[in-house]
DNA sequence: CTACATTCTCCAGTAACTGTAGAATCAAGA
DNA sequence: TCTTGATTCTACAGTTACTGGAGAATGTAG
């Protein structure tokens, strides 16, 4: 009867930024496995969880949703896959993630450039609205 | 009596991506300002409103809360506000932004690596997880 | 003047959490 | 050992940010 030395769940949770109820309702729905339990039916995690979790809470960051999050997780389930199909997949969420790129970098200049500005003093034209659509990519 | 001029709700939710029901529930919640009217009760938009709603579904598409697109349009509402909080607000969402840039940097250079290995036939270590967690920022 | 599309308000449903209630278990100190 | 506070358990209700549908009014093309 060896001690359990996986981590509970409070742990996992501290560790990748997660609400408890969050973790368990990943298990719910399937985006993360069901959890080993101790002897006394509590959820126990090993590295391989925390690694899992902070892909899965950082993705969900960066606004990819429960289900892009599963197709992206797929690519990660081993060799027994046909490699044409995951090579499509991972181009596909390149395109899009290249795509978020672009916008984030386009905030990232406009907000640095409210910062430049209101430094010197002046404000009066801190449009940033504006100036953000003015470099979106089609012309929305 | 001019003839109105603006764009139907149809037409600003097909030029910027958003659903109808969408552009009102923004309006219910204040993230967008009351539409102007026809005489007969139908909404009313100008480019103004196509800039303003573009930018909120593109902040929302990169994982940014209603809340802190309120503050980051905030950051447009003018020059009657105070220069240095204006500048802090910039600057907090400036290092957010930053931080959101490098993941997504790591999550493409993965995808990128997977697009090439699969290249080249091979698949046994298409292991997305692992090698993003091994480059994520603070060893979560 | 039809007839079909679009809009209106209101309200119910969904996705992804988030919080709470009540009971069981664990871990540290007296 | 006993107790006391922190964690965990399940179950379910509440929140955020939409999304869809019903039924009535209005717009527009033929």
């Amino acid at each position: 009867m060896g001690r359990d030395v996986g981590l509970p769940i409070g742990a996992l949770a501290s560790r990748t930024g997660t609400k408890v109820n969050t973790i368990r309702y990943y298990e719910d729905i399937g985006l993360l496995p069901h959890a080993a339990r101790t002897a006394s039916g509590r959820r126990s995690y090993g590295p391989e969880d925390v690694r899992r979790l902070a892909f899965i809470r950082s993705a969900r960051g960066l606004g990819f949703s429960i289900d892009e999050i599963r197709s992206l997780t797929a690519l990660a389930a081993g060799p027994e896959q046909d490699c044409a199909e995951v090579r499509a997949l991972a181009a596909r969420h390149l395109l899009d993630v290249d795509e978020r790129l672009e916008r984030m970098a386009r905030l990232r200049a406009e907000l640095a450039r409210i910062v430049q500005l209101c430094e010197g003093g002046r404000i009066a034209d801190c449009r940033v609205i504006e100036a953000i659509e003015a470099t979106l990519p089609s012309a929305v």
